[in-house]
DNA sequence: TTTTAAATCACCCCTAAGGGTAATTATATT
DNA sequence: AATATAATTACCCTTAGGGGTGATTTAAAA
C-alpha cells in the first residue's frame, strides 16, 4: 500500500488521540502513538513512518528536540512540532533542528493539515533542489548589463559542457557566431573563460 | 540596520492590520501591506522584503499563487500563505509552490511567530544547501577510477574557474603538473574540457 | 522615420588548454 | 626488498577557445 504513515509523539493522551482521529480523517495512516522518547526511538527503528508529529515537552523535558536531531542524523523524514510553547526560548532551540513545521496549541484542523502536506511536499523536492537550474532573471538581477534570451540559451549549453560547435549545431548558427554570442556574454559577466564564467554564474545565481 | 522586513498581502485591512501588529511586536519590520496582486508585484521590485506573508484569495481571485510563482521564479525569499481555504484543492495548488508555511485563519499570534521564525531559519540553510561544495566523498562514489586527493584540490580550483596557470602558481607546483593531473582527471571523469568536467561534477555531486 | 539593439556571420590572431609519451622521485604496500 | 601508486616534471603537437574589428539583417523603440 501507498498510504503515508506519520507517527504521533506526545505525551497527553487525549490530545494524541484527537490529533489521530484528525490524521486519519484526512487519509493518512497513524503508524504509532507514543508517549516517550525512548519509545519513540524504538518506533523509528523498527518502523519508520513517513513523517513524524512532535510534542516538544514529554513529562516535563525537552525530549522532542532530542528526537528531532536523532532524525535529523538518521533518518531522512520531515517532522513537524507541535507544542504549547511558543516562547523564544523553546522555539530559538527548535528552529535549530531545522522542522518542517511548528504548529502552536490549540491548533485548527484545517491547519495541522495543510502543515502536514506541504512538509510532505517540501521534503520530497529538497532534493531536487541541489545544483538548480539557471535563471535568466536571477542572473541579470545582479548585472548591470543585462544578458539577452539568446545568449542565456547559449550559457546554458556552456553550463552543461557543450562545445562552441556542438552549440552552433544544436541551435543552427556558425560557429563564428557561437563565439560572438559568447564574447559578448563575457563581457557582462566580466568572466575570460568557460570556467570562470561557471563560477561567475554559480555566484549570480546564489547572491540573492 | 539589521531589521528583517516582512511584505503583508493582505486584501482585508483589518486583519492585515491584525497581522501588522502581531509583527512589529515581534520585533520584526512591516516593509508594506498591499491589497492586490499589482501593488505586490511592484512592491516586489521596488522594495525586496525578507519574506513575505501572502493571502491566497485576492478579491475573488487565487492571486496569491501567482505572486508566490513570481516570487520562486525571481527572488529568493520565503513566503507564507495566510488564508481562510484549507480545502484540498487549494492546498493542492498552493503546496506546488512550496511555500515556507501554510497558515489557517484563525491563526495564534504564537502559532504565527513560530512559522515565520522557522521559515526565516530553513531559507536561510537552504541557501547554503545550493551549489553545494565539491565533497570528493561523493564524487568517487560513483567512479570506478578514484580521483585522488590531490587531483581533487585541482578540481576545486577548476571548479572556480582558475586557469592552470593561476592553479600552478597557486599550488607551487609546475604548469606540466597541472596539464598531467588534470588530464588524468579527465579520463577519470570521462571528460574533454573543464566546461565537460565541471557539468559532470555537478552531476556526481547529485546522483546519490 | 530614424535610431537603437539584438542576432547573425566572416576573418584574423594568438594563447590556453587538451592529448600523448616518457622519466624521476617519494611514499606506501606487500 | 620489491612493487605499486601518486606526484612531479619535461617536451611535443594540435585545436578549441578567447579577443578584436567590422558588416548585414531584423525588429523594436523613440
Amino acid at each position: 500500500m501507498n498510504d503515508i504513515k506519520i507517527l504521533i509523539v506526545e505525551d497527553e493522551p487525549i490530545i494524541a488521540e484527537d490529533i489521530a482521529a484528525l490524521i486519519e480523517r484526512n487519509d493518512f495512516v497513524v503508524s504509532a502513538i507514543v508517549y516517550t522518547k525512548e519509545n519513540a526511538l524504538q518506533e523509528l527503528q523498527t518502523n519508520l513512518p513517513d513523517l513524524v508529529l512532535l510534542d516538544i515537552n514529554l513529562n516535563g523535558e525537552m525530549d522532542g528536540l532530542l528526537i528531532a536531531e536523532k532524525i535529523n542524523e538518521q533518518f531522512n523524514i520531515p517532522f513537524i512540532f507541535i507544542t504549547s510553547y511558543s516562547d523564544k526560548s523553546t522555539l530559538e532551540k527548535a528552529k535549530y533542528t531545522e522542522p518542517s513545521g511548528y504548529i502552536v496549541k490549540p491548533f485548527n484542523e484545517g491547519g495541522l493539515y495543510s502543515t502536514l502536506e506541504i512538509a510532505l511536499y517540501n521534503h520530497a523536492q529538497k532534493n531536487k533542489l541541489k545544483f538548480p537550474p539557471l535563471s535568466l532573471q536571477k542572473i541579470n538581477k545582479n548585472l548591470q548589463d543585462l544578458v539577452s534570451e539568446r545568449e542565456f540559451t547559449l550559457l546554458e549549453l556552456i553550463y552543461e559542457g557543450k562545445t562552441n560547435k556542438q552549440i552552433a549545431e544544436m541551435l543552427f548558427i556558425s560557429l563564428n557566431t557561437v563565439k560572438k554570442h559568447i564574447n559578448n556574454t563575457y563581457l557582462k559577466l566580466d568572466a575570460n573563460s568557460r570556467a570562470s564564467a561557471i563560477a561567475c554564474l554559480r555566484r549570480l545565481m546564489t547572491n540573492k
